[in-house]
DNA sequence: TCTGGGGTCCTAGGACCC
DNA sequence: TCTGGGGTCCTAGGACCC
């Protein structure tokens, strides 16, 4: 037996907390570069404010009915994801962290089941300030589906467990939701599904998981048994080691020259960097990507990627920046306005058990203990304490973020301070 | 003017081998 | 007219998630 528990509308609680004057205000946070909406309050989403949609095409609305926008703040939203995952920790022998406002809990053997999700969502609240959902069923996918009723049913109070419920009170619940609601069903499949007369979960729950296989795939078809009630989906306790590491951002504005775009790749490949070392991989590959804007059609469109293979598997940003550096290189064109840069480290592979060719000498004492002692001073004093200098000082590509908020709980000199 | 940034898994199809 | 068959490995691309 499986809850869900869920933040609601995450970003944008963790601004209200620090904001308590725009409580039942529309408010709304922005992706990168101030893009688009990523977080919408209950009454952004009641003006009609859809999710992802461009921030400019919402400031007529925006003015007319006072939506307050915020830049993304990660360190903020990461810094209360902790705080909550921590008081859930406490409250189930296991939990699975699934995603920044997300969690699974195994709650085999609890009899009071509604009862606990009650408490947690008190203590949630009580201790944190980030209210949440609690959605409890038989399989992950079930808690899913029952943590999207708990959340679209106000008179629910937050928490809702399906498997409560006698079968034809359940089938009543999911002949209402669309199929699209189900967790693996996307845009496009629920299109072909629909195409094909499957319209709810509860008809999507009365299919064949064999002829699912045949037309859709084994994933669709674990989700079939999933609906029904056969757990295919285990609790994941320990994050498995990552695969890939990608690092790449939108520019404040377009960028023409090589140059221009150097500074950046060079800035994401050393953060692509740090993340390798924290996940203690180290990788044999270098993907440099670089892109136009393909909403601005009107100008000429390029898009290009090189895979730069390394001959030594190394977590030095030095060598992961000198490969990106060789691929971009080769990859630039002139005359385009580039929009985009990115680094992926691909075929990443457990540090120190590397079956290096017999030559090849892995990363030597002293690269490693440049590498922690750069991490170190920067975990210290604050990212971008130092730096290589290929990242430029000057850096004129930085992505906007006009609308942030301050880092209320991790900088000493942006605490929130209390009057009297 | 202005359209995010990560990830994962699966499948199809080509290259290559015997 | 007729042009093997099966296996593996790799890559690109699609679909999904948050």
């Amino acid at each position: 037996m499986y809850a869900l528990v869920d933040c609601n509308n995450f970003y944008v609680s963790c601004e209200r907390l620090f904001r308590p004057d725009l409580k039942g205000r529309p408010v709304v946070v922005l992706s990168n570069n101030d893009g688009c909406a990523v977080s919408r309050s209950q009454e952004a989403k009641d003006l009609g404010v859809a999710m992802g949609q461009p921030w400019f095409q919402l400031q007529e609305l925006a003015k007319r009915h006072g939506i307050v926008a915020f830049s993304s703040n990660y360190a903020l939203y990461a810094d209360l994801s902790e705080r909550v995952m921590s008081v859930l920790r406490d409250m189930a022998p296991r939990i699975e962290v699934y995603s920044i406002d997300e969690s699974f809990l195994d709650i085999a053997g609890i009899t009071e089941r509604e009862q606990l999700g009650r408490q947690i969502r008190e203590r949630v609240v009580r201790w944190v300030g980030i209210p949440v959902c609690v959605g409890i069923g038989a399989t992950k996918t079930r808690a899913k589906l029952a943590n999207h009723i708990a959340k679209k049913n106000l008179e629910l109070a937050g928490v809702f467990d399906l498997e409560a419920l006698p079968i034809e009170e359940q089938a009543a619940w999911l002949g209402r939701i669309g199929v699209g609601e189900v967790w693996g069903v996307g845009r496009k499949i629920s299109r072909r599904l629909e195409a094909l007369g499957v319209r709810s979960v509860a008809d999507l729950q009365a299919t064949n998981p064999e002829t699912i296989r045949q037309q859709f795939g084994v994933t669709l078809a674990r989700t079939v048994e999933e609906l029904r009630g056969v757990a295919c989906l285990d609790m994941e306790e320990v994050s498995p080691r990552k695969k890939q590491i990608m690092v790449s951002r939108s520019f404040g504005q377009p960028v023409r020259l090589l140059d221009e775009l150097r500074q950046p790749l060079v800035s994401y490949a050393a953060n692509a960097g740090v993340k390798l070392r924290e996940e203690g991989s180290v990788t044999h590959a270098v993907m440099v990507f670089a892109r136009t804007n393909p909403f601005r059609d009107k100008y000429p469109q390029y898009s290009a990627s090189r895979l730069v293979p390394l001959v030594v598997p190394t977590q030095d940003s030095r060598a992961i920046i000198e490969a990106a550096v060789a691929g971009l290189n080769d990859l630039y064109r002139p005359g385009y306005l580039y929009q985009k840069v990115g680094v992926m480290l691909c075929d990443l592979s457990p540090a120190g058990v590397d079956q290096t060719d017999l030559f090849a000498k892995g990363d030597d004492e002293r690269s490693q203990r440049l590498m922690a002692t750069m991490d170190g001073l920067n975990r210290r004093m604050g990212r971008g304490a130092v730096f290589f200098a290929g990242q430029g000082i000057q850096r004129r590509w930085m992505v906007r973020s006009n609308l942030k908020s301050g880092a209320y709980t991790t900088k000493w000199a942006q605490l929130q301070v209390a009057h009297a």
